[in-house]
DNA sequence: TCTACATTTCGAAACATGTCGAATTATCGA
DNA sequence: TCGATAATTCGACATGTTTCGAAATGTAGA
């Protein structure tokens, strides 16, 4: 997943795609904001196909979701995806604390 | 930072690194746990000039801090840094919501 | 000062990534 | 069925990354 997240490009287009429905809100994955390949890509100067190529990089490492709908084909977040993220920063969520440190 | 979190062996010395001194936690910078370089290496079947190699890329990120101490060089997270890449997936830090979602 | 240890720098090789344009596939509407 | 639109696949190329070993640097202790 950071591997994806490592590409400016890729970056970019996680981040529109993350403006909402974020963890901690109530936001459900029908509520997920979601963009066309054509507008992920606008403002980007990249070619279609390389577009392409990064949703597809997106999509393998688990980011984001993707399905036709109609002529487009529509992109979004699974929320848990995001609480997965989120997380990994956590120490609540999955870590645990050792050494001589004083949690509370 | 994602970038350089990319890696497999870079993930993995900034986990072993990461281990103490969470956000949440009270953990100060001086309690942020430390290893030398060497001991970061153990167990990874990497060339030492490789290890070295990746210290400094995750340093340049902004995701280690590395300092002299005798023969040895050790390193250590800023528990600040583990706070900004914990906000960037947190939407009461960073983000602000947008569209027709319903946030409480 | 000499030696051992810890780490970095350098140069080179193998491999992976980002990018494009051209050709292809899928869907909708006339 | 045909053409237009949206997106993907493919092949190629330039650029970056990962890795190593050898040589260099920095530090402590005999």
């Amino acid at each position: 997943m950071f591997k994806a997240l490592g590409n400016p490009h890729r970056l970019l287009i996680f981040q529109r795609l993350s403006r909402c429905c974020l963890p901690g809100t109530r936001c459900d994955l029908e509520d997920a904001i979601r963009f066309s390949v054509g507008e992920l890509g606008e403002g980007m100067e990249i070619a279609a196909s390389t577009l392409s190529h990064h949703l597809k990089a997106l999509h393998h490492a688990g980011l984001i979701e993707m399905e036709r709908q109609g002529k487009q084909i529509n992109c979004w977040i699974d929320p848990a995806v995001l609480e997965k993220l989120y997380g990994f920063f956590n120490p609540q969520a999955e870590f645990e604390n050792i050494g001589g440190c004083d949690v509370r």
